[in-house]
DNA sequence: GCTTGCTCTGAAATGCGTTTCACACTTTAC
DNA sequence: GTAAAGTGTGAAACGCATTTCAGAGCAAGC
């Protein structure tokens, strides 16, 4: 083992000598080089990162916030995040919160802690005010719409795309549309709720089912939607997973799809084609890799908005 | 911000004083402890992070390697080493290797860095002499079956499952049956071979089908199994989600599930039940948590078989 | 011939917290 | 009343690599 210092003393050299030629720095004569390589040879050296990353004062890593690692959703933003990484040399630290106001707040610690040099946040539970206050310690992405000058953001516009579906199921003869969400208070959810009422005006409660991630959820919803007096029969659904579980289920009690209830999903993933399900894509992976090059980047704050689109299959 | 010395100095202390604050020891006066808390709390004081870890020579880190973050399987085990690591106060360093060895090597060289204390191997493709070289570093644990004296493992007895899985195909009068694996010369796929080769004494090469672990890839193994002559009437499948992507295409070209083909999938994937696939249940998250808490164990080396159930459906 | 401008090096400062050791003082224990 | 045990504290060593600064030596430029 040894460090730096034995290496030194062994090539007859200074540590900043070793320094330069561990690093790969100009500067250093061929004799003294190889001197230092054989030290280190010798002693088996090993780098101790820790001393590096406390000399520099950057690790190299990017911490990401997200509620599940094993949503497709989430695993799809963290696959491209994942990839980016590697390419640019990064480490990736995660951290799993459930929604769990304070574990994001440990998460967002390893900032001030100097244990990452960026954090990507996925989706949150905790204020943003909150969030604000840690992005002095270095760069915070945030993984939905927003504008202000402290961190940046990537997103798909929930807006736009939810009227875009709204316009689809309405040229195709529908004027009762419900829908699902994950969280009522979300972010995404508000948006959704936006774009639905300035087109119908106002939102029937019951129309809307709340807690909806998982393909256990879509079959629950299913359940929820069938015991209604007037269900409706168009269902804009949080993701493609949920539109399984839901589709299915409604098949199982005698629904047909799209005659009874026409379906459109979110995301586009890789089980909404085999299923036949009409869905907005959302390109995630896409969304995972720009969420990183905004995480290390050294340019000021940034917004970037990407493109969605409506697949269409036979669920509508 | 400052640093330990300016809050010794502020509070008239030493630095060894501020610490044992910091770290609540025992033995320090009430007058002395508050001082420290003030003048931290005055200074905005933030430990860095980096200095404990190279002062401990531990990083509370456990390091993940997995080929693909987004696919269910291992996304489920990730959720398993998460929830564990929460518990524990730990943190996870994750790295997406694509099965690339040069990848899994950077990942192994976290740990003679210091970076991490343990590593977990979900799955690898390095040759297994080449992860034990790394033990001496600190604990390694693997997801597949192993019986070293180096590193730990927790694992599914893929050859009993397997074995079981026929056992159950025979019961219900297949005695043609063919399977699908994701890597061929994979360990699982090895014990699935050697399992196969006990009961039928020989494998046809075209009833087993490569490359198989996403819902796409069932897809496409369901258009080469209706191109065979004779396409076995039953088959093993990887993992639910390629079982969907096969049943779907298989009942798109025509074909009837169980009548025409029958399909056993393994995991118990949320998926697998709305589409009436019967599968061998594996615990994976289970499995995480296990593989977490070996990681971090002071003790011996130890191997953990975890237990598997089939889960009867509509699909045999 | 003199001035720039490189190339090459090492001493020393920097980043920062933890822990051991020695020591002083105060309580119990007998 | 004395030994043993416990409490409280700071100096200093330890973990380790990076980087700045100053300077020596040498070659190219005019």
């Amino acid at each position: 083992m040894g460090n730096i210092h034995d290496i030194a003393r062994i090539a007859g050299v200074s540590t900043a000598t070793v320094s330069r030629v561990l690093n790969n720095h100009p500067y250093v004569s061929d004799g003294k080089r190889l001197a230092v390589l054989n030290a280190a040879e010798q002693l088996h050296y090993e780098k101790n990162i820790n001393a590096v990353h406390l000399s520099r004062g950057k690790t190299e890593t990017i911490g990401v916030i997200l509620p599940f690692v094993n949503h497709p959703y989430f695993g799809t933003i963290l696959n491209g995040i994942a990839s980016a990484a590697e390419k640019s040399g990064f480490k990736l630290m995660i951290v799993q919160t459930n929604y769990d106001i304070a574990q994001e707040i440990d998460a967002l610690n390893m900032l001030k802690l100097k244990q990452v040099d960026g954090i990507i946040i996925t989706s949150r539970e905790c204020p943003i005010e909150l969030v604000e206050d840690y992005s002095a310690y270095g760069n915070i992405v945030l993984c939905e719409a927003s504008s202000g000058e402290q961190m940046s953001s990537v997103f798909v516009n929930q807006y736009e795309a939810f009227k875009e579906a709204i316009s689809f199921f309405i040229e195709r003869g529908h004027s009762k549309i419900g829908y699902t969400v994950f969280r009522l208070d979300g972010k995404s959810s508000q948006a959704r709720k936006k774009a639905y009422e300035e087109t119908f005006g106002h939102v029937q409660d019951k129309w809307i089912f709340d807690q909806a991630l998982t393909i256990e959820d879509g079959t629950r919803v299913a359940g929820e939607w069938a015991a209604l007096d007037d269900p409706p029969p168009a269902m804009l659904i949080t993701n493609d997973f949920v539109a399984v579980g839901f589709i299915l289920e409604c098949k199982r009690l005698g629904f047909n799809v799209p005659e009874d209830v026409a379906v459109v999903g979110f995301d586009n993933h890789a089980i909404a084609a085999p299923l036949g399900i009409t869905t907005i894509e959302l390109p995630l992976k896409q969304l995972g890799i720009i969420a990183f090059q905004l995480a290390i980047s050294e340019d000021t704050v940034s917004h970037r908005e990407i493109a969605y689109k409506l697949i269409e299959r036979d669920s509508v």
